[in-house]
Parts: structure tokens; C-alpha cells; sequence
DNA sequence: CGGCCCCTTTGATGCGTTTCAAGTACAAGC
DNA sequence: GCTTGTACTTGAAACGCATCAAAGGGGCCG
């Protein structure tokens, strides 16, 4: 069963390999019934054309590359659920790959895809999100996610600052004394929302603030441990309130702490940091901050789309979503800030599991407290 | 910035267009200093070899393809992590595509990765896991998941049906009178979730059970909508047992009932089914079927890696997972049953928060309830 | 009947690699 | 100094397809 290839079904329809080709790519320019013939060959053979030579000859595919850090974190999720949907929309495939936490593994997939003649290629970095030199050289255009990075690039950032300014600013609301934050710290994003908390809580000396590195996966079993920790401390060392800076790793917290006998949120509130899925519908009782992911991904699309459709354009072009606002904010380096959209706000406080809502469509629903948001406006 | 592309490598160090290539590909036949030279070449030109060139002139890539239906359930995502991590065991790249409950979207992606010369192909297949006759004529290895398919072909299938009857048994250990089903019917692994209900409860005629359709994506919003409904119905209407064929449909439905007043579990019960990762930690008190989805994702490599490395091997190929026992079985056209393997078990019942248990690596902890397992071996 | 034009089909060319038989340079052995 | 061998390196030939200039065929007009 040796491949078939456009000549066996060209040969095998009686036609040329040319007509064979152009049934499949300008079907409009064949005479109806060589069309259909060409087909039902095809069809008979079961032929399916080379990819690859596809896209050696013909220079580019419809399709676009994604990197996700990792696919359990809700945030992931809905990024790549907004990329698909408005790729999709535009007739492009979205392949995603996942870089499991390994920066390595994170370049190696980002070079691949760029190798693959895609279309465009979109990362959630982890860490290093200035690329390398000679990288910037490489003409497939590029979107960064969730974060910021250096000229000349494109990026669609949630402000992971301001989430932690909110979490920050719930803690205080809900009269915090001690906050301890747990999370990875090699994971950037993570970084900046441990930034952000420490700023909301400089005109708090007195309350403590305490980071706890949750290890290089973030997940539950990280969490638990780190749950299982505090639950032994003396109950005057022990915190208020923790910060999962990811959705699982607060819920490995609260596990751990009911586990031990430690009633949440009575003796110690837990919030997350992700908008997982299973928060937002009202089975967890998790308190989350949940960024646009799905606003992100398809703003990282357009962005792509942008790209690929006026190249003369700006050179840098920059989306800032949500920044702990309702916003989008739009900035292209020619024209400074142009755009500001409406966001679904992103703060969801579940302190039972009363307060749920579903969300209308396939797009999460984010129910929202009134924690004053207009303060980051 | 036009590409640079291999011959303009060559040019620059000096050496011939082959010896680049061998640079890439076979760098023990080189002399150390030309390596060096050549990769410093590459690194300052910013050279990024052509997947697709590389993939047409040398056959295929290392990389295997998986489709998944879904990308927010918390099984398929095992699968991916499972596949993903076995994977990268023998050097291969995992390509992600999401059909998006599509099964066109489907077949489409299937159809794209068996034209990129992937090393080889999984799907998690929405529907119909009978192909297209001429489809099995494609010499690209192929394994289907989470369902069984007629021959020719390789599957690891998670026995669904079993499933149900565990589910089942557990609401009759629980002394339910009246069960109410949820889901997408026209997702065939929910079909047979269902059929293993029917026939547990069998056996038990007094026992009432309605199926109630969740309409196309089976989530949390369509929970809610269905929970919404129950939760209206007169009492002695109402189900004292719900079943979400997936986690979200059930926290949608356990959300809808809390908030019209219906407390979870006294009032009704809630099982989900998919072993979300939020549903292991703790956080989430809801009762969960989980499927070995990592076991699934790392065998269907393992199945992938046997059809390349020993091409003339046994045509087919069946692995059952954990049918609703604790074991693997293989069974080989030619030769039989053949192996037995421990697995993890897999049905968590969480009727507080109280039971959660860390899992050891990244691997996912399921605890487990004592209801009769055996009777499925 | 010849000339023109339009619609359709043809097939040679090149895309950027890998591969591999053939080549080169150099060292060791006689 | 010649042969044999070893260790690298070379470059031409595919890989399967899209493209596009050119050819073919048919209808229409003069």
C-alpha cells in the first residue's frame, strides 16, 4: 500500500497532474464534470495530498501554531478555545503544542511551527519572551501572549499585575492579616501577579505577606503539600488567607487544609488565580480571579490576521486586555492608544456556591463582586 | 528578511549543502571544528530548517498528531498528558488539534495530519470511529481512543459502558429511587455511559431513569439550563440522583440546584464523570467517574510505536483500559489476550471535601470508595 | 472557410530538504 | 613511493505538489 500520490489519480482519472492539483485548489477553474470525475477518483483511491509538499511548493499553509505552557490551567484553555474560534472563523487550523512547563521544550515547539511554514505562531511564554536575536529575523508573524515583551513584537497581555492587585484588594476587603501566596516563581506571568500584590499591600505594612514557591509543576499535589504545611504551623503563624496563583494549586491548598481540619474560608480563605471552568460553574467553591484567556486568544488571532494582511503595517503593535479594567486597550506604535472595548469584568468571588450564574453560550460567564475595580480604570 | 534557507548556510561557512544537512541530522559524521563552525553559522544567520521540505525528502517527521473532541474535559486532557509525556519518552513531538465537537472539524484535522507525514495519528473520536473504507488504506499509523472500532484497526479503549455501571451502582448503593441522566446524546462514548446504566439498573425495574439530551456542547451552561429545570419540577418529580456524563454538565447542574434552593448532596445527589484534575484536589465536592484517560493517551503511544517499529506485526491491535476493573488488557489479532497490567482504580467519591489525597507526581491521584469493583473482572 | 477569442487542460519548473554514491584528503602500512 | 584504508565532504537526484506559460479545443464572427 505504497503512498498514492496526485500522478496515480491523475493517471488513474485520465487527466494531468495539473488538472488533479487545481481540482483541489481552484476547483471553480475546472469543467464540472472532469471535477467530478477527479473527485470520485480521488475518493475511489483514497488519496490524500502531502502536506508537506503542499506547503513546500505552495509556500504557506492556512494554519497557525500555539504554545501553551501547559494544558491543565484553565487560563490555557481559554486562550486556546479564543484562538480556535476566531481562527476557525477566519479558515485557518489552529495545531497547538505543549510545552509541559519546560522552556525548553517551549523553543522547540516555537521553532518548529515557525519551520512549518505556518501561517502565524502564538506563545504563552514562560519565562523569556525576548527572543533571540536572530528569532526577530524569522518572517512569520508572531503574537505573545499574556505578557509584555520588548520591541518589536506583538503581544496581547492580560495584566498579571493587576490581577494580583485584586486579589490583593479582595484579602484587604475581607480583613486579611496575614496573606500567604503560593506559586512557582520561575513562571513569570506568576511573578507579576506576586508584583502586583506586594503593591496593592504597600499602604498595608501591617498586614503579612509571605510567597512560598510551589515547586516546578503547580499542581494540586503542590499545593496540597504546601496546604498540609501551613496546617501544621502554630495557629498564630498560620495565614488568613492564601493565594493559589493558579486555580489547581488552590484547590491542592484547600484540600489540604480541610484535610487537616482546617475549615475554609471560616479559618482561612483561599482564592485561586485562573478561572478554571469548574469555578466558574459553582461546584467549587474557589474564589478566582479569572483573566480574558478566551478575549486573549482571539485577539492574538486578529493580531496574526493583522499581520498576514497589511505586512506594511505598524511594526509593533500591542493589546493590553482587562488590565484589571473592563478594557481593551489597543496600542499600535504609529497611532498610540486607539481603541477601548468592553470586557467581561474578571473578578469572581464564590463565598458559597449561591452566587453562580451559567454563562449564555459556549463563552465562560464570569460572575463578578463589585470589588472596586474602577480603582485601576 | 527573506528565509534563509540551507544552501545560504552552506554559502556562508563555506562548506556544501550536505554537510549542512549532516550538520542537522547525522552530527557524529562530522568533524567536531566543522560542526562548530556550522552551527555558529546557523545561529548567527538565525537559519530555521524547513519542516516541510524536511519532511517531504526524508519520508516523515518524528511528531504524532492527536485530535481530541474537546479540549475542557477533563479527560481528553489526560489523554493529551498521557500521550504527550510518552511521547516525548521516544523523542517525538505531540501535535494538538481540537475538533471542537465537529465531527466534520474532525475529519478534517485527521485527514490534515495524515497528509504531514506525522509519524502517526490519534483521535478521540466523537462519532463514527468507522472510517472511510479507502481511509484504511493510508499507511500512516493510526490509533483510535476511548472507543472501540471494527477491524482493521489499533484502539485503546476505556470500557464506557462500564462507566455507567459503576455510576449506577453507586446509585443504587446510595439508595436512589429515581436517576436523572445528562448529556449529549449524540456523543457516542455518552451513549454507551448511558447503555451501562441501563443495564445495572436492569435488575432493579423500581428504580426510574429518564435521559434528558444536553444539547450540543455538554457544557456547564447546558447543565445549569437542565439543573434549572429539575430544580422546578414538584418534589416528588424531581431525581434524587443526577448524572452529568461529564464534570461540567454535573457542577452546572449541582450549581442550578444550589441556587434555587435544592442543597447538593442531601436533596440530590451528583455524579460527574471525566476525573477532572479540580475534582482530585479537594475543591471540588463532586462525585466523578474517572476514566484512566492518562493510562489511554500513553498506550495509544505505545500502540503508535509498535506499528513503526515492527511494521509487520499483528494487523490489530486492542487494548482495553481499566474496563471498569483494574486492569489492561491486550489482546493481539494472532495471539489472544496476552497481558494483564495494574492500573489505577477509578471511581472517586466525594461526599465531603474531606477524603482528598495529593497525587504523588504529576501522574493524577484518584481516591477511591470500596463499591464492588470486582463484579466487573 | 479562416481568424479570433475564450475556456480548459497540460506539463515542465522549482520549492528546501535528505540521502547516498562518489569524491577528496590524509595517514598508515608495505 | 605506492597502496589501502579511514574520515569527511560533496553534489546530484529525488520527495509530491502548486504554479503558470503555453497549448488545445470549440464557438463565433466576418
Amino acid at each position: 500500500m505504497a503512498k498514492i500520490k496526485i500522478s496515480d489519480v491523475a493517471r488513474e482519472a485520465g487527466v494531468s497532474l495539473g488538472t488533479v492539483s487545481n481540482a483541489l485548489n481552484h476547483p471553480e477553474k475546472l469543467r464540472p464534470e472532469t471535477l467530478k470525475l477527479i473527485n470520485e477518483t480521488i475518493n475511489r483511491l483514497g488519496y490524500l495530498p502531502n502536506q508537506s509538499a503542499r506547503q513546500l511548493a505552495g509556500g504557506t499553509t492556512k494554519s497557525f501554531g500555539l504554545v501553551l505552557p501547559r494544558l491543565d490551567h484553565g487560563f490555557s484553555l481559554q486562550i486556546a478555545s479564543g484562538a480556535h474560534n476566531e481562527a476557525r472563523k477566519h479558515g485557518y487550523d489552529l495545531l497547538i503544542a505543549n510545552a509541559d512547563n519546560d522552556d525548553i521544550l517551549e523553543d522547540h515547539y516555537l521553532r518548529y511551527f515557525m519551520g512549518t511554514q505556518m501561517s502565524g505562531v502564538m506563545v504563552q511564554p514562560m519565562a523569556s519572551p525576548d527572543w533571540h536575536p536572530a528569532m526577530t529575523k524569522i518572517p512569520v508573524p508572531i503574537v505573545h501572549l499574556d505578557i509584555r515583551c520588548s520591541e518589536p513584537g506583538y503581544y496581547v497581555a492580560a495584566d498579571n499585575e493587576a490581577q494580583g492587585r485584586i486579589i490583593a484588594e479582595l484579602a484587604i476587603a475581607r480583613g486579611a492579616r496575614h496573606i500567604v501566596v503560593v506559586g512557582r516563581a520561575a513562571f513569570m506571568q506568576l511573578t507579576l501577579r506576586v508584583l502586583g500584590i506586594h503593591k496593592a499591600l504597600a499602604l498595608h505594612p501591617d498586614i503579612k505577606i509571605e510567597v512560598i514557591d510551589a515547586g516546578e509543576w503547580n499542581t494540586a499535589a503542590d499545593g496540597y503539600g504546601i496546604g498540609a504545611q501551613i496546617a501544621e504551623r502554630p495557629a498564630d503563624e498560620r495565614p488568613d488567607f492564601v493565594v493559589g496563583l493558579t486555580d489547581v494549586l488552590a484547590s491542592g491548598v484547600i484540600s489540604a487544609l480541610t484535610d487537616k481540619g482546617i475549615s475554609v474560608p471560616e479559618q482561612v480563605r483561599v482564592a485561586g488565580c485562573d478561572g478554571n471552568p469548574l469555578a466558574w460553574s459553582g461546584a467549587v467553591p474557589l474564589t478566582t480571579v479569572a483573566p480574558p484567556g478566551y478575549e486573549i486568544g482571539r485577539k492574538g488571532v486578529q493580531l496574526l490576521m493583522e499581520q498576514i494582511e497589511d505586512k506594511p503595517a505598524a511594526k509593533t503593535k500591542r493589546v493590553r486586555i482587562g488590565s484589571a479594567a473592563r478594557t481593551v486597550t489597543t496600542v499600535t506604535a504609529s497611532e498610540g492608544i486607539n481603541r477601548q472595548e468592553l470586557v467581561r469584568p474578571f473578578l469572581l468571588e464564590r463565598v458559597s456556591t449561591q452566587n453562580a450564574k451559567p454563562h449564555p453560550t459556549g463563552q465562560p460567564m464570569v460572575p463578578t463582586t463589585d470589588i472596586n475595580l474602577g480603582a485601576y480604570l
